[in-house]
DNA sequence: TCTAATTTTTAGACTAACCTAAAAATAATT
DNA sequence: AATTATTTTTAGGTTAGTCTAAAAATTAGA
């Protein structure tokens, strides 16, 4: 069984691993862990002896089968418990993440396969990332950025990128949710801030908000 | 915010104290925890500092107010996960434990609260220990062991002592749970072993059961 | 390509929570 | 009350996970 630790540097790589082909570096380990590179190393030496990920000194590391599986397994239960604590717990998609950081390592294959169950096997969380199945696979749907769809396009919100709690009130301000519809209506050349209409309802955005909400381009 | 094991040390000192009037002495604790009694000097010494317990060498712990409810709390929130279990994750009553002890140390008032409210506010847990509130309250209701009710009493099952899987399992085969309604028809003096009747079932258990069973005396 | 900047690793140290073995205090027994 | 037995504490050590500071390797720039 694995600690609390050994399963967030993990979950850590895997993440990082989504973004690119190349071995995981040690500071980019330590930065999303908000720990130190030296601790890093040592972490990745002993996760690199119990075969859960390959280690070549100076070239960063990758995820082995074993560990991605493991590793899905801890998104798998997050995701869950992020789901519990949105339907039945009355928690706002703003307040889920801490309290699931500590519920995903809850060792109890029956509790989360209860869970699934009397979830109904959802298959989103309530950012709209895909919960991984029981054998750690996950279906990453085709997803862009809302920055890049075009003028008189349609999309649907399907996920987030930020998930801070700031960006997700300011989402919940202005009306966007996980499946709602927007239109763009006009983008803004100066500063790629972009017109949107939800509803009947229009207004502007900035970049840096349309470059943290995926949506499903609906043409 | 206190350690998973500061938090276990201080349950154990709560449920011990139940016991006895006098300080818990380090051997009780080591022996409640399975560890060794100079492991819980150094802890008990840590918890003083914090002001949780009542520490005098050679002379025992006890709780302090502060200590004592945030024992009573991490007890709460073990119960009320293990109704949760129960009730909405298809749990047997044996099965609970060792899951609710990991449970037990999530940090979230806002979770426990709302669980609270989605489970009714249930007053007892699953092998019908009560449930704390908020502040840190105990309803001990009063309750007899079953070997001390006499022939042709009356009693319902409020309750168990020993929570050990083979032996819920065994009251399980026997009928026996929460809210059953039993008479005592017979004691054998020899070996104080019980003939008593559920519904139109009779049969017969040893003092060691009936010394394990807590009811409440209907006459 | 050679030097400078950056990244990564090593070496050594710290804390929490545990341990064993020995010493000290308390309790029990004659 | 004196001795023995038991309990508790102290002293010193271990492991996991972290840290800082220095050394080594890699990458970038002139």
């Amino acid at each position: 069984m694995l600690s609390k630790s050994e399963e967030n540097y993990l979950k850590a790589i895997f993440h990082l691993s989504r973004k690119t082909e190349k071995g995981i570096s040690t500071n980019a380990i330590a930065q999303q862990l908000d720990t130190k590179a030296s601790s890093v190393t040592d972490m990745v030496k002993k996760l690199s002896d119990k075969e859960l990920v390959l280690y070549v000194k100076y070239q960063g590391v990758t995820l082995t089968k074993k560990g991605e599986k493991i590793a899905a397994n801890v998104i798998r239960k997050h995701r869950l418990w992020e789901v519990l604590l949105v339907e039945k717990f009355n928690f706002n998609w703003d307040e889920v993440h801490e309290v699931a950081e500590q519920l995903e390592h809850i060792h109890s294959k029956k509790l989360i396969n209860e869970m699934d169950a009397f979830l109904g096997y959802p298959k989103h969380d309530p950012h709209g990332d895909p919960i991984p199945d029981e054998e750690g696979n996950i279906n990453f749907l085709e997803k862009s950025l809302l920055s890049t769809i075009g003028v008189n396009m349609k999309a649907v919100c399907v996920g987030v990128k930020d998930t801070s709690s700031d960006f997700l009130r300011y989402l919940d301000k202005q009306g966007i949710a996980l499946g709602v519809e927007m239109t763009v209506l006009e983008k803004e050349a100066f500063d790629n801030s972009m017109r949107i209409k939800i509803a009947s309802n229009e207004f502007t955005i900035s970049q840096q908000i349309a470059n943290n909400i995926y949506v499903k381009n609906k043409g």
